[in-house]
DNA sequence: GTAAAACCTCAAGCTAACTTTAGGTCAACA
DNA sequence: TGTTGACCTAAAGTTAGCTTGAGGTTTTAC
């Protein structure tokens, strides 16, 4: 009975948040913020096309990759919106976010080997560690207020 | 003048806020969290002595790394109360991070190579792209879905 | 036919990490 | 001494991403 659903291509609210594992509340909310889309029956109630699964999918995956809802509405209003997206599309999404998640990994690698660096160097010196460069502490070894002079 | 502060090693809270590139109201905030401390002055104002500016620095680079204040808190915590911390205690700080960092990294790469496969695929299947890999569409019968574990 | 389950809307609440506002005190300088 | 500017507190506001609650309607199951 619940295929039926499927079959007919016109999915309850409840229905979509079951395989999708996402909550009813979250469904309005998506929809609210424009990620989601749906019609109404005659008792005023949601509708969904079963592609809205994928999409919340994919809603789901682009977060865990830390993309912000923002940039993932951005990003899925590339899709057609008078046809059913096909694999093309979607992957062409994928792209996009690899992209950003390659991006994304670089920084942190760079932020690794800046704190490697402070690590390793033993120091974690004023005027070379980048990441306690805006530290402007006046330490023992180099004492004297005169230092803070600049700036 | 702003020199007799340092000298004083009695710093004012809009002079820390000037040094360290944070505003005053996010001192305020940071004190109320537990994460720096101040004394009063006879007139109720704060001061603070001078290696609150690392601390405040390395709160600021914690964060760049996506690491929440709670968190920062918990770490900074390892640092001595009763004297001034040291190089080494410093470093041993940021090798906690590091770790973290190392993870975070390590989590976004098998997140990538996931995205890499479903692009390299080509195909995006249901049943073998992990990206998709629990989105129920149109078809075939079975039960109970959840959306993309995370490992 | 009726009762429970599912649905609806709108508003408020929640966490994180702050910022802004309001109303008042204290300190520095001419 | 007076007037700025820096400081104080407490509370409310902000953004993201949702969840919860209240009060009411529709659908489904027996």
């Amino acid at each position: 009975m619940s295929d039926k659903k499927l079959i007919d291509a016109n999915l309850a609210v409840g229905f979509v948040a079951k395989r999708s594992g996402v909550k009813v509340s979250t469904l309005h909310f998506y929809e609210s913020k424009g990620l989601i889309r749906s019609w109404r029956n005659n008792g005023n109630q949601r509708r969904y096309k079963p592609d809205v699964l994928r999409r919340i999918a994919v809603i789901k995956a682009a977060q865990t990759m830390g993309i912000t809802l923002e940039d993932i509405k951005q990003t899925l209003s590339t899709l057609p919106e008078q046809r059913t997206p096909t694999k093309q599309d979607w992957a062409a999404l994928s792209k996009v976010w690899q992209t950003q998640l390659d991006e994304r990994i670089q920084y942190m690698q760079r932020l690794r080997e800046r704190v490697n660096g402070c690590i390793g160097c033993g120091c974690l010196s004023m005027a070379k560690c980048p990441i306690y460069n805006k530290d402007d502490y006046l330490g023992e070894e180099h004492s004297g207020a005169v230092l803070l002079e600049r700036d």
